[in-house]
DNA sequence: GTTGAAAGCGCGGCAAG
DNA sequence: CTTGCCGCGCTTTCAAC
């Protein structure tokens, strides 16, 4: 992982797909060598996979809430392991301070919103209270991570 | 939209390496009649651009944080301003409740995530608080957003 | 790492039904 | 919408350096 893998990988984040021809002007190399480092980099794991990004909007979930929850110690696996399969729920994440998880969920309405939580969250086992934080606007909401300038492996 | 188009946009984001024929079979249409739609979908923007996914681990920033900020009403076209050119901001919502905004943000170590917030946020004029919560760990976190059964266009 | 060539697959366009 | 065809371009692999 060096400067060149890094900036193969901040163009492969912002356009996905790019040809390996526009990649290799980027990455100053020939056209084979960046082939093979894209290859190497997904047999790393380090790109783990190849996505179309979609608006939330045109797909109908325009709505982004952010949930609290509070559960029981020995709740907390099961727990994990249902949102892991509930498609409305994009992120979960255990976090700090005196809630259990911070979930991430789009839903196309308030209401879808509010009765998802209410019959699949709050019903769970284990959810002692949720809290519900909607946004009401998004100045920014993007997966592209920075790349960092260290870890010369 | 119909069901056709969803049953795309369910494939391409979960392998948007997928090639035409493949999505053909998915679509239960003609590779050429597929390939349309799918010209379609990005005209029309549902599809707003294809991006590698990677493993922050992998990257060097494997520390996931949520921030709640407070500003003054007046400083906030501003604070979404500098935020949307800050990399290592990945969101930033206005959000329900006492805290104005929440955003995640991504940071090679707790020290760097930080000095990022004393330093950059903290520092913003109109920022009256701020407070700061870590992701211990993260059961789920994806970008493939749920696809509506609705919006029949 | 480089260039260059060869082979093959896939995409894009078009025609006809 | 379908099938079929054609041509270009790109990826992939290989060789030689």
């Amino acid at each position: 992982m060096d400067e060149i893998d890094r900036n193969i990988l901040i163009a492969v984040q912002k356009d996905g797909a790019a040809g390996l021809a526009e990649l290799a002007k980027v990455a100053g190399l020939s056209v084979s060598a960046t082939a093979e480092r894209i290859k190497r980099l997904e047999e790393r794991n380090t790109i783990r996979g190849w996505r179309a990004d979609l608006d939330p909007e045109a797909i109908g979930c325009p709505l982004l809430g952010f949930v609290f929850v509070r559960t029981s110690s020995d709740g907390r696996a099961a727990f994990e392991g249902l949102m892991r399969g509930l498609e409305p729920v994009l992120e979960c994440h255990s976090i700090t301070g005196s809630w259990t998880f911070l979930l991430k969920i789009r839903a196309e309405s308030l209401q879808a919103l509010e009765t998802f939580i209410s019959d699949v969250l709050a019903r769970f086992d284990g959810v002692a209270r949720a809290k519900l934080l909607i946004a009401t606007s998004s100045a920014k909401e993007t997966s592209i991570l920075p790349i960092s300038e260290a870890d010369e492996e």
